[in-house]
DNA sequence: ATGAAAGCGCTAACAC
DNA sequence: GTGTTAGCGCTTTCAT
């Protein structure tokens, strides 16, 4: 038999609404009373039921959070900080991944309809259709949701978000190339991973008085394939280049196994930086000279930013921008030679 | 104001329960009104109110999914699996972990208390606390629980469960060891993280007539950290041995480490060989051998064995049982040589 | 200090 | 074909 408060309240003797205040821990209740509801609780191992209570409240202690895949190394460990932290402050969370299917965006759309229809208390966003032609028309929108949404890592105006300074960090990463020597350099990414890293491979170009080679400017995927894919193409194509700037840690270790197999040395040939650092930037030989996002940070400003507008919902507050600086990581794959770091993790 | 099938009922002129009918897509309606009520919805952009709903049809479409970490790029890819079976058939998941904090049993028993408040049709359960004094006792109150549970590679009796066969797998990768003239081998990594791989380092020397030097046994968590830590142990503890067998991929990444930095080359002076095969381990240099898990196939079967279960929860079936083989995975840390292999994923 | 009763938004059984 | 109505399990006034 399924128990309800209506069972442990007639087992306790008492009303259901006196089963309901001890289970809230309201007080105004005689300790004696309370005792024998606990008792009955106990006896029935009963659990309330969070939909009912939902009904009435409003409110469902669960937030969704929609990640482009949690088979990329980025995306999972920023799911796990958001997990932890929302955790610690009593909410669970309903994942949903886009970028694994082909129609992203239309995944994208369903994910947040079923978030809704099932009333999570908010919503952290990140995409992977962002260059979708719907995509404007169909964000604009959410600023009307009833539902809080924080951006991560990419704009809809109206929206809190949080992001990276990713012009920054891409600014760095090809300085540092041109730095040690390289002038004519390849870029393997966006701008469908990120319009900022192309631009900032552009930009520390351009400061340097460097033209940019057009025809060594490779978009498409983040992902390992499109990395190998693309430098096999760069190789074949007889491009004269000597660094490669990749738009993500993928892409770059992609883009070493093309090399390694084309018989060119990284980074005796060819220097490589990727972004991300990944925990695996630091395993592969040689080691990923690479630029760090603060993914901890970042997923905790994520959930701080969500939990405050849900505490506020009744005033609909400002929408606040959160952005954070790149670090640029250097290890062995550019030339630079660093003891490699022992790192646990 | 708030929009509910009352207020689309009255926009479209009918009844709140034909508006739940052409919700339903039940048949029996009108083209003409359901034209009408459809625009209705339309009008307002209603989205139902699911919370609502389950407290009749007594199903949330939602899943809960408890891993260890969704750091470690083996549950992450479990999840992603999940994810993605589920969505095809209509469900969401409810997603926690439990091994990033100390008291991972606690955490454990929270999530699935949560879950269960929660509503869900159902639980996928993989757990990092199988050694916990108390764990034997929780679970077996898991069978009489009114929501179906699979477990996923651990032993629960009266639930179903899905496990990859690790004795074989440990066998044949220590048998390849020996195989190679390894006679005296080290293991890193259990009873802690999986008793049968411990078992198969012992039983694959048994059968070769071998014995096993019991200070060769590391056991710990399944970790870099630990990884690194153990092999420092052993290298300075002045033990002699050839061969390392690893309890996972990520435990091999931290020794091949410690061996690199004292100097040692793999395979030249010490072979080794990993657990689990994450992508990493074909990018590291030198690339690992290892021992697959069919993981795709392993998540695949949960997600199966779980909705199965949810259909025919009236019958309360019998568990069954399901145990996926392993497959060696021979790259270079053992020094056979082999064609690298380029792999896109 | 406790109980009775009114809903929360929806589905389903039963009318018509 | 469509409307009326009784709940689902809980919280919360309003009485007492």
């Amino acid at each position: 038999m399924k128990i309800t408060i209506k069972e442990v309240a007639k087992e306790a003797g008492v009303s259901i609404a006196t089963v309901s205040r001890v289970l809230n821990r309201k007080d105004g209740i005689k300790p004696a009373t309370r005792k024998k509801v606990e008792k009955a609780i106990d006896k029935y191992s009963f659990i309330p039921d969070q939909i009912a209570r939902t009904m009435i409240m409003r409110e469902t202690k669960t937030i969704g959070v929609l990640v482009p895949q949690l088979s990329n190394e980025y995306w999972a460990t920023l799911a796990a900080v958001i997990e932890e932290e929302l955790w610690k402050c009593g909410y669970t969370l309903l994942l949903s991944t886009s970028s694994t299917r082909e129609d992203c965006f239309t995944k994208e759309m369903a994910a947040i309809e079923s978030f809704m229809q099932k009333k999570v208390d908010g919503i952290i966003y990140s995409t992977s259709s962002g260059n979708h032609p719907n995509f404007q028309a169909y964000t604009e929108k959410m600023v009307n949701y009833p539902t809080p949404i924080v951006a991560y890592d990419h704009k809809i105006p109206g929206l809190s978000q949080v992001f990276g300074d990713h012009l920054q960090g891409a600014m760095d990463a090809v300085s540092h190339l041109i730095t040690l020597g390289h002038q004519k350099n390849a870029y393997i990414g966006g701008p469908l991973v990120s319009p900022e890293r192309e631009l900032g491979f552009r930009n520390a170009h351009t400061v340097q008085g460097l033209p940019v080679d057009e025809s060594l400017i490779m978009r498409g995927e983040p992902t390992f394939k499109f990395g190998y894919q693309s430098m096999t193409t760069l190789l074949y194509g007889n491009k004269s280049f000597t660094g490669v700037f990749c738009g993500n840690d993928l892409i770059a270790l992609g883009a070493i196994q093309a090399l390694e197999r084309a018989g060119k040395r990284v980074p005796g040939d060819i220097a490589i930086v990727g972004y991300d650092d990944i925990h695996t930037a630091r395993y592969v030989k040689p080691a990923l000279t690479t630029v760090r996002q603060p993914l901890q940070e970042m997923g905790k400003a994520a959930v701080e930013l969500l939990l405050h507008s849900i505490e506020n919902n009744g005033q609909r507050l400002e929408p606040r921008n959160l952005v954070f600086p790149m670090q640029l990581i250097v290890r062995e794959s550019c030339g630079t030679m660093v003891k490699p770091e022992i790192s646990f993790s």
